[in-house]
DNA sequence: ATATAAATTGCGACTCAATCTCAATATATG
DNA sequence: CATATATTGAGATTGAGTCGCAATTTATAT
């Protein structure tokens, strides 16, 4: 498996675009972040790399991380959109809980073998996939009454 | 099964709240689409009925909806919040077309059996569930090239 | 190295969905 | 009717995300 930085690499020659000081910055704090996050953090810790870094870069490169198959919109929260890196990682589902605020992810191998099934009948070549599930925790679900 | 009407009337009333005018017209225009829909498409439909509605009522009545368990948000398109009445409604995946649009729906009855197994063993209470699969869908994947 | 063309960048203005403020109004209850 | 409380519309405000543009960086060719 190629690491991510190739692919991005790749996938930006591919696109006539170049590998920058900037979008490796950028490259590297996402993949060396293994929590959710969202682009205001993300510009936050590039800022502390160089400070020559905007948030329109950061916003900008977003996307691009997103269409290389290295970066998926995650749960929107508190009206942000959040991100994490999706590749090399195995698809899972989020418990959004709606108290505390907790993600608990679990691994969706057990649904892609249905889900694929039924891609194939309707004939949809998937590229991302977001199941989410909105809830209370554990913790959070004892509670009920304060 | 209680009407959606009963729902919201005994939601509002285990809160203090009034089932007023406004808030049964924006019920009765929800409960009438039956596609998805944004804040600003009920506000115009909305409207329609009485010129003595805001946009505010309108962002505030959803919220409501949501938590009476009537009414979730749906996919987010062009930056936007859709929705979708749920009440009385089988629980489905939605399969998004990102060259087209098109939001194709299917059951989620399969799934949920191993869904509700997973949540058992984490202790979560699920209240919405959104499973949303990004791609092409048949029409689209086969144009590829142009 | 120098020249040329093309992509990238930061800055700050801008957009616009969504939220908030507040005084006027509607509603429920007795 | 009187009182208390919830609701409302208008318009101001917020803030995440986008965009235009001139200056800069990068890649490639001479
Ligand atoms: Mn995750
Ligand atoms: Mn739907
Ligand atoms: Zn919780
Ligand atoms: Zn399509």
């Amino acid at each position: 498996m190629k690491d991510h930085q190739t692919v991005f690499v790749e996938f930006l020659q591919g696109r006539g675009l170049k590998y920058t000081r900037n979008r490796k910055i950028i490259l590297d704090i996402v993949f060396g972040l293994h929590e959710h996050f969202d682009a205001e953090q993300l510009y936050d810790l590039a800022r502390k790399e160089t400070r020559a870094m905007s948030r329109a870069t950061v916003y900008r490169t977003i996307p691009l991380l997103c269409e290389a198959g290295l970066l998926q919109q995650s749960v929107r929260s508190s009206a942000r959109d959040t991100f994490e890196h999706i590749y090399g990682h195995p698809k899972h589902i989020h418990w959004v809980c709606t108290r505390c605020g907790a993600v608990i992810e679990t691994d969706l191998a057990e649904v892609m073998a249905v889900l694929k099934q039924e891609a194939k009948r309707i004939g949809f070549s998937a590229d991302e996939i977001k199941f989410n599930v909105v809830g209370k925790c554990w913790k959070c679900g004892s509670i009920e009454n304060e």
